[in-house]
DNA sequence: AAAGTAGATTCCATTACAGGTATATACTTG
DNA sequence: CAAGTATATACCTGTAATGGAATCTACTTT
């Protein structure tokens, strides 16, 4: 049921690829740079190796873990049918971005 | 709690955005093409059209759904970071940089 | 106005998943 | 070998999200 997409819809697994994007890094690292409980961070690296976004490097007791590009080329790529709906016009993330900071509007789900 | 990304995790809504990525559709019609339950479809939309990933236009008893290009350019845009890991200019160079170029705190001594 | 059509909403039951805590394994150093 | 460090795993629990079935609302046609 853990589909590529499903990986990553958590938050604190997307922080540790984007961590990981930079340079790999062990697990004590992302445990104190992301500020997350050691167990946490196992799990979510398990999660992540398994679904093939990381691999791990071992070194002594520690192991360091990488990125492995295949899955986010899978996001990547189903992506590219909608690209056309933006490829004109870029700056309408900030516009996104600005509206999903506030607290949402109640777009009259409730009544 | 339901983030872009979350969003995006369920198997039927990529189903529906990516239908929708083609052209616009009734609910009826993704009901048709998608072989599934109206009442998910119905809800699914809800979901989507919630978190900005859809718009409905009124048609009499009809709604007629299309794709609004804002959260998936954010996840167009969190994706960025990981394109040197394969885009085709990424070099030997670089995924040597990827494993030394870290200055950090050396809090460990070496082996 | 009644019947029909399109879609939304509610309720319920199941399940999957993340967090926390405790513990286990593996390697290293004194 | 004992102690310490780094990481992994097991267990438990609460929560949130999904699917199914029934029902409700709105619009249209005759």
């Amino acid at each position: 049921m853990e589909s590529t997409f499903g990986i990553i819809a958590e938050p604190n697994r997307r922080a540790i690829l984007s961590l990981l994007a930079f340079s790999e890094r062990s697990v004590g690292e992302i445990e104190h740079q992301l500020r997350m409980p050691q167990p946490s961070v196992s799990k979510h690296l398990r999660v992540l190796r398994e679904a093939g976004f990381v691999e791990a490097r071992v070194d002594a007791q520690r192991r360091v873990y990488r990125i492995r590009a295949e899955p986010l080329m899978e996001i990547d790529a189903w992506l590219v049918p909608f690209r056309r709906f933006w490829s004109a016009h870029v700056d309408a993330l900030e516009r996104h971005l600005d509206r999903v900071d506030r607290v949402r509007p109640g777009k009259r789900k409730k009544r």
